[in-house]
DNA sequence: AGACCCGGTTTTTTT
DNA sequence: AACCGGGTCT
């Protein structure tokens, strides 16, 4: 007899519907608290959702919710993947589901592309065909890698101008990031190294190679590597996927080819995905991404259903119409139409400033005076298009004792100081990582290019190694500082100390040299003592590595500094890096003809509609307060010309949704 | 021959 | 601030 364990219940003829959840159940009130398109969003569970979210339109709020329904519903959160633009996007939507449900939320796998990649690659590198102590070269390093193989290769000739690694970099990523082969890219962007065209795919073909044979992945190797594995389908492929049961990206507008084959190779088991985007807010085209890309995301997944989400409760209505006003110039129209929710202010104001030191001078008097009024510094932000336009207002918000922390621009890890310390450590974890003996063997007395060289080439024969006892290096004819060298970095790879002591050895041999090289070395001695605060926060070396090329380090610099003082800080952003935020009053500075949009993009139609996404981005931070500012004689260097017309997308302006002033000289 | 020093140039935007 | 190229020093 056969024992009957279940009941099945008809719930209509053909079984599809999908049965009536009664939202009692829940915890959380999601019809009340989202609008109806919110709400049919964060309510999605099964299928291919394409979310278009206007800028302040509840997007992360959105998802925060769809996370804490998924949990409600008792998946497990570590079958949810939610891939942003940073990690802090990432962390940020962990914590607001956080506190929305509870822990468990926080516990959902998130991250950026890169840094998923990363974990991924570690976890099952076997499977995916690598070593798991590989090395990852930040833009920089592989820059540097190029370089010694541009240089090696012998096709720099007097007569021809051969393309800088810069420009061979750029080349390359765009080639493995977009899908388009180099030649394309050299015809389109670069006619004139054509000719150049095969020695440019041979360095390309070393490189490639070189990355391979010492362990090391690039940020575009890291996505390639990810690609590959998920389309091999091996046993380790299925254990990872058939575990991610819900993949959600955020900001799919800036993705490129690449991380759409890896979004598909991830839905491969459970066909379950929600990206989010904007396609009037893509700003990163120079990386490879295309707005098309989510534009054709429909056709990428079978029935995708599409939700606009157009109500927008960041800014007043006077901020929307003028970012209206700005895309009302664009060539290609944009599908969605924002309004506001929030009551009326006033009309952004337009400041022109007779020189980039009055524009300084007036940003600190309006700041001091919005902190009058009650704006916290926190709430306030100046945005530019690039970090270096912030330099004349730095110096005047120190003399006027106004705290800022600076994103977007130089890096902390960028710093050579601390490029030179991270390479010990790199060679440490990983000793194929040659790019990091080059650097080294270079930082000491008597050692340039051609004796690294020799010494890297007695590394690969094998004649010489750092895991052999240190004694038997004193036979070779380099000095003795070389010896100490090898026996610091013996101690460094076998020695099983705490991130943290591994960098006390190498700051106590570097010290000196440090001293030497850089005049302004007592500058440079906060970093290397942040350096070391950071550095006690992992236990493993190679975390601390990986998020060191990986992650951005500034907020590890804020976390470490806020604990002894609460201080609110004033913030200064590249607009890329405001990307997702907001503020109560917003400042964008140098909006100046050939600045923004800057003269580079002047020739390409895509580059300048970019430039002006560029600038709805920027002024749809704003949630109060917005003031665009110019200087009216701006020395440019480059062309050797004075700049002085207000930038085409604030002079094209409606006047009567802007009010214009003009700072007064004896102010 | 190879290291080092100096000075002029060059800066978008990021993982 | 960091890079490149060229000239000079060891």
């Amino acid at each position: 007899m056969i024992q009957k364990k279940y009941k099945l219940k008809r719930i209509n003829e053909t079984g599809f519907t999908k049965p009536i959840i009664d939202e009692a159940r829940f915890v959380i009130n999601y019809k009340n608290e989202l609008n109806p398109a919110q709400y049919e969003a964060a309510s999605a569970v099964d299928g291919a959702y394409l979310i278009i979210a206007g800028a302040g339109t509840g997007k992360t709020r959105t998802l925060v919710y769809r996370v804490a329904r998924l949990v409600e519903l008792g998946y497990d959160p570590q079958s949810i993947l939610l891939l942003t633009f940073t990690r802090k996007a990432a962390n940020e939507m962990m914590n607001r589901a956080a506190i929305l449900l509870d822990h468990r939320c926080s516990k959902i796998l998130g991250g950026t592309f890169h840094s998923f990649a990363n974990s991924v690659l570690r976890k099952y590198s076997k499977a995916a065909n690598l070593d798991p102590s590989f090395t990852i070269l930040d833009q920089g390093d592989t820059q540097d890698v190029i370089n010694l193989i541009r240089t090696q290769s012998g096709f720099i000739g007097k007569e021809k101008r051969f393309p800088k690694k810069e420009t061979l970099g750029k080349v390359y990523s765009l080639s493995v990031n977009t899908g388009k082969k180099v030649e394309e890219i050299i015809e389109e962007d670069y006619p004139h190294f054509i000719d150049q065209l095969n020695k440019i795919l041979e360095i390309q073909k070393i490189f490639t190679e070189y990355k391979r044979r010492n362990n090391l992945l690039d940020y575009d190797d890291l996505l390639v590597y990810l690609k590959n594995f998920l389309e091999d389908f091996n046993p380790g492929t299925k254990s990872l996927l058939s575990s991610i049961k819900f993949v959600m990206v955020d900001e799919y507008q800036d993705t490129n080819k690449l991380q759409a084959d890896v979004v598909k190779g991830l839905t491969q088991i459970n066909k379950n995905i929600m990206v989010v985007g904007d396609d009037s807010q893509a700003i990163y085209s120079f990386r490879g991404a295309n707005f098309k890309n989510i534009i054709e995301f429909p056709k990428l997944f079978n029935d995708v259903q599409i939700i606009k989400l157009e109500e927008n409760y960041r800014s007043t209505q006077e901020i929307l119409n003028f970012a209206n006003q700005i895309t009302e110039g664009a060539i290609e129209k944009y599908t969605k139409h924002l309004y506001a929710i929030k009551p009326g202010g006033e009309l952004p104001f337009i400041v022109a400033a007779s020189t980039e030191n009055l524009q300084s001078k007036f940003i600190v008097e309006k700041i001091l005076e919005l902190r009058e009024e009650g704006v916290p510094l926190g709430e306030i932000a100046v945005l530019f298009r690039s970090s270096f336009f912030s330099f004349d207002l730095e110096i005047e918000l120190t003399k006027a004792n106004i705290p800022f922390q600076k994103f977007g621009g130089m890096k902390f890890v960028e710093s050579s100081h601390i490029k030179d310390v991270l390479a010990f450590l790199r060679i440490a974890s990983n000793p194929k990582d040659v790019v990091s003996w080059y650097r080294v063997l270079l930082l000491h007395e008597g050692v340039g290019p051609k004796t690294a060289q020799k010494i890297l080439d007695e590394l690969a024969t094998a004649r010489l190694t750092i895991k052999a006892n240190p004694e038997n290096i004193t036979n070779f004819s380099y000095n003795d500082r070389i010896v100490k060298l090898f026996q610091l970095l013996y101690t460094l790879h076998t020695k099983n100390d705490l991130p943290s002591e591994k960098l006390d050895l190498v700051l106590e041999y570097y010290y000196p040299i440090f001293k030497n090289i850089y005049d302004d070395f007592n500058k440079r001695k906060k970093d290397l003592e942040i350096f070391q605060n950071i550095s006690e926060n992992y236990k493993s070396l190679d975390s601390l590595l990986a998020d060191m090329a990986i992650e951005p380090i500034i907020d590890s610099v804020i976390d470490v500094e806020a604990t002894d003082r609460e201080d609110e800080y004033l913030t200064l952003s590249t607009i890329h890096s405001a990307k997702g935020l907001e503020w109560h009053s917003v400042f964008i500075i140098h909006a100046v003809e050939g600045y923004f949009p800057s003269s580079r993009s002047y020739d390409n139609i895509d580059t300048l509609e970019e430039e002006r996404r560029l600038m709805y981005v920027a002024s749809t931070r704003a949630k109060q307060n917005l003031f665009v500012t110019y200087p009216m004689n701006l020395y440019d260097r480059e062309a050797g010309i004075t700049l002085s017309k207000p930038s085409r997308f604030i002079s094209e302006m409606n006047p009567q949704l802007a009010e214009g002033w003009l700072i007064d000289e004896d102010f």
